[in-house]
DNA sequence: CTGAAAGCGCTAACAA
DNA sequence: TTGTTAGCGCTTTCAG
């Protein structure tokens, strides 16, 4: 009832070795049925539960995933964090969780947890590796599985960001738009190739439509709600404005249908908003939207680490994840 | 550069005993500036990491702290884990994750965690532990820090919703509303006993102001937007409706808007509409609410706990974390 | 100030 | 099928 009781305690109760004990917890068939009751018994009796730090040194595993993330401010990273701790959770592996807001935090943290003894395997969430990184892990021989994040050399599941802006832009065009704008946070930075990907959909659709870009109308800002409507409102503005607006999240597009209303612009009448992300307010403003698979993401990526650990073998899976638009209110054909 | 080093490899390097690299990993101050300069030269060498599980045996503690807590798909889970990711990283504690959603597995959550070897501490969220459990915790000697949870016997932070109740129900008093209805979930639910405490505070603050207590103004349902907005329009098309309709969440408060849309009430002229919780879309609608500090209380909860730690003494600390109203536009003097 | 040595609680050969 | 035993990598007396 007070210091807790050790497999010894328990192998003197049931009258056999501490390793049998061991064999029973570990569930290896060389045990007869008698022997194994008697330990399950006394197991029980002793309320014993198997220190995991012995376990862990002893067998060199730690049962345990390492996921690391940035802010986890966002939506978007809850609903991917849903996705890994459930599929981790039904495995029996503890999940640990590294939370990083600057490049020096997640360099210290992936340096850290390269180790082996750190964790079985790590999940990076929206937070690509440097090369350096990678090699560190593949040196280690650490399992690793980004999530919204791509590398060369290790797997991932991400989604295809070329892609959805290649769709939100099309699907405007076929709305019968030729004159469309895109708003954007700043195209390289550090953590988030998806914005340039975006961009580049947006310009192939537009090349693909025969549609000639122009400069004007690719405006690009911090990210936030209230720049993003500054940004609207130059767009809007000009001599020869857009009929449609898509923007590279849909914080950015609500800040984009602020300006709309300060200017009078009706959406959709005169102006079609297409945001990117799916958040929770997009369902509330009924704003057109490109989705992702946030929980699927999440869920996916751990599945991948499980099944790297249990083959140990490191070859790189590969898991594009499909985007949808979900329209809602705030696209029309122009003019109608 | 292939296998781990270990605190051997380092003290041969540095030509000291174990035992010495052992003093430097741990600060001791009882070790030499030159000792400690080439011990600490041969781990940077070796990139020695010391095995967190070898410490965590020999030392008798595992520098982690679970988190137990419901769902985690709310806003307000994420805010709170937030604070308690912050405060433990600050001070070196592992953070790891449990999900819960079923009573079963909090039992078992809880039963399993209950052992010092799992973890040095526990925090749960909005998740109060039965006596039983509690019992166990003392018995254990598991420090525990409530967060929006409640146990006479261990220590919580908490936010007081009788206050809340009643703190909304009189700003809407003293804005000159008499005819105040209050829509929430069913008052008893068995993680939630909050639900019932915001009643309290209504009917407080209703008897203090001489108002009697209406049964018809009060109705009850499942948590969600839909079926609140159901109930607001039986509320809203009686004979003698309300002039202002306080809601348990802000979930509810905006179904309740949807309702009075739908009617053709104007808010807040015709009705004034007050919430509960702030949550983001609060800011979008521009509702009133009452706001509870996230971040800060699961800040807060885990100070508690790493204090408890240090201390050694379990002693319950009590913290109640002041709530405050939030005026936006879905508020004003009836009729007006 | 430093080292030798005894564990921490478990697993996994290896024997029997 | 079961037991003996040697570690896993670290911390911590206890001597010196």
């Amino acid at each position: 009832m007070t210091a807790d009781a050790t497999i010894r305690d328990v192998a003197k109760q049931a009258k056999v070795s501490t390793a049998t004990v061991s064999r029973v917890l570990n569930n290896s068939p060389a045990v007869s049925q008698e022997t194994r009751r008697r330990v399950q018994e006394a197991i029980l009796r002793l309320d014993y539960q198997p220190n995991p730090a012995a376990r862990r040194l002893s067998a060199g595993r730690t049962n345990t995933i390492a996921v690391v993330l940035p802010l986890f401010t966002l939506p978007s990273f809850v609903e991917r964090l849903r996705g890994i701790h459930d599929e981790l959770s039904i495995n029996d592996y503890d999940m640990v969780l590294y939370s990083v807001d600057t490049p020096e935090q997640r360099d210290q943290h992936l340096a850290r947890l390269a180790h082996p003894s750190r964790a079985d395997g790590l999940i990076l969430v929206s937070l690509p590796p440097n090369d350096q990184q990678a090699q560190r892990f593949l040196e280690t021989k650490m399992p690793v599985a980004l999530v919204d994040a791509y590398h060369p050399d290790l797997s991932y599941v991400m989604v295809d960001d070329v892609e959805g802006g290649y769709i939100a832009t099309k699907y405007l065009i076929e709305l019968g738009h030729r004159k469309i704008a895109y708003l954007s946070d700043f195209l390289d930075t550090p953590f988030h190739p998806s914005m340039r990907h975006r961009y580049e959909g947006y310009r192939k659709a537009l090349e693909e439509a025969g549609i000639a870009f122009r400069p004007e109308y690719h405006v690009c800002a911090s990210h936030g709600r209230d720049t993003a409507r500054t940004m609207a409102h130059t767009l809007l503005t000009l001599a020869d404005p857009p009929t449609a607006i898509f923007t590279a999240s849909d914080t950015q597009a609500i800040g984009t249908m602020d300006a709309a209303f300060e200017l009078g612009i009706h959406i959709p009448k005169a102006l079609s908003v297409v945001g990117y992300d799916d958040i929770r307010d997009a369902e509330y403003v009924k704003l057109t939207t490109v989705q992702q698979p946030l929980y699927e993401s999440g869920n996916i990526g751990a599945q991948i680490l499980l099944s790297l650990l249990e083959s140990g073998n490191l070859t790189p899976h590969e898991q594009v994840m499909p985007l949808k638009i979900i329209e809602r209110h705030t696209t029309a054909a122009p003019g109608g």
